[in-house]
DNA sequence: ATTTTAAACTAACAATCGTTAGTTTTGTTA
DNA sequence: TAACAAAACTAACGATTGTTAGTTTAAAAT
């Protein structure tokens, strides 16, 4: 089924319901009455309440891959690597605040092929921050630790933001990127 | 309704189911399969399914506030605060993983009186949190950063290391300890 | 003005949900 | 052994779930 105008209405509808309740908590006739139509109606557009979730999912999830994948060729150094990943988090998460959420709250949700094509993408780009942090502490400029928390520090937060910026959507996107390269990368420590 | 035994192992078996699915895709008989009986028979220990998501919920969020109660006083210094937050997550973390997961997924989900408790809980956590921030940047012991974007960064990896934990069950407290407090506390830049 | 197409509608389906009522089984105490 | 309590059972309820079929309305194209 092709992506038309009414459509993206609809996805983008239940993704701002699915950030706020869940996917499993969120009806057809909720998505219906939101959208001021009757829950059969919808079915004129799609196929089914899985393909909204995986529309949803699947679009931010291939902007990481995208991202991740400019990203790691050798032409530039690890940190400005991981300046450029925390930049580009933000980012999506300023434009896709609800989306975000609803990847990171109800990935588990998505079925069969569209599942197994989140779980290859998602283990793809942990594998490639993985190599950044690595080639960081060989080259000394990170320190020497355990390389899977240094990974997850980075990524619970980053991942998250969405919980932050939703409540503060004033922030510049400019703003947050400094403090959090700060926070993330040299410490809270004076 | 008083704390059986068999209603403890009830609650507990749910709590590793809400953990996988959340409160919404695990049903009472889901519930009740996992404990080989049948889904009526639960109810002849618990009054609700709300019931078994609040005992669960409320339960870790009193353990993040006796924490942050004792911890709170003038005797020690703000970085010493934060490291004994920091120990106490990984204590919840390793000790009640499924629980912790339930609040952060579910909490949401909680009904009338019992969400609002969390709540209170909840911002009660956040604001003793961020005076120890503040505490720490007028002591010249923390950097002077954005303090709202500073308690995020820490609360956020924080919360949901449990992620983390389940897939490395292996790995000491201590050592989760010790890396932990750099990578948050110092960052990872050399 | 007529036909076609898009998008809404009403009505209903089979399945599953949390929960209740009433009954039987199991294990303990008198 | 009889009585009692705890904990399981069967059967069913009303509500809600995602979805389908068939129909009507509104807009666009001929």
């Amino acid at each position: 089924m092709k992506l038309t105008r009414r459509k993206l209405e609809i996805v983008s509808t239940a993704a701002k319901l699915f950030r706020k309740k869940g996917y499993n908590s969120v009806s057809m006739r909720d998505l219906a009455q939101a959208l001021d139509i009757k829950a059969a109606s919808l079915y004129n557009h799609i196929s089914s309440k899985q393909e909204i979730l995986a529309i949803i999912i699947l679009e931010v999830a291939e902007n990481f891959t995208e991202h991740i994948n400019t990203v790691f060729p050798e032409s530039i150094n690890s940190v400005e690597k991981l300046e450029s990943v925390i930049e580009n988090h933000i980012q999506i998460t300023v434009e896709k605040t609800d989306a975000l959420a609803c990847l990171n709250n109800d990935w588990m949700h998505l079925e069969q092929s569209d599942l197994e094509s989140y779980l290859i993408m998602r283990n793809a780009y942990e594998a490639k921050m993985r190599n950044i942090i690595e080639q960081g502490i060989q080259q000394k400029q990170l320190q020497d630790r355990n390389v899977d928390l240094v990974l997850f520090s980075l990524l619970s937060t980053l991942r998250t933001l969405h919980l932050w910026y939703s409540k503060n959507k004033e922030t510049s996107p400019q703003l947050m990127f400094e403090e959090m390269k700060q926070n993330l990368l040299h410490g809270i420590i004076r």
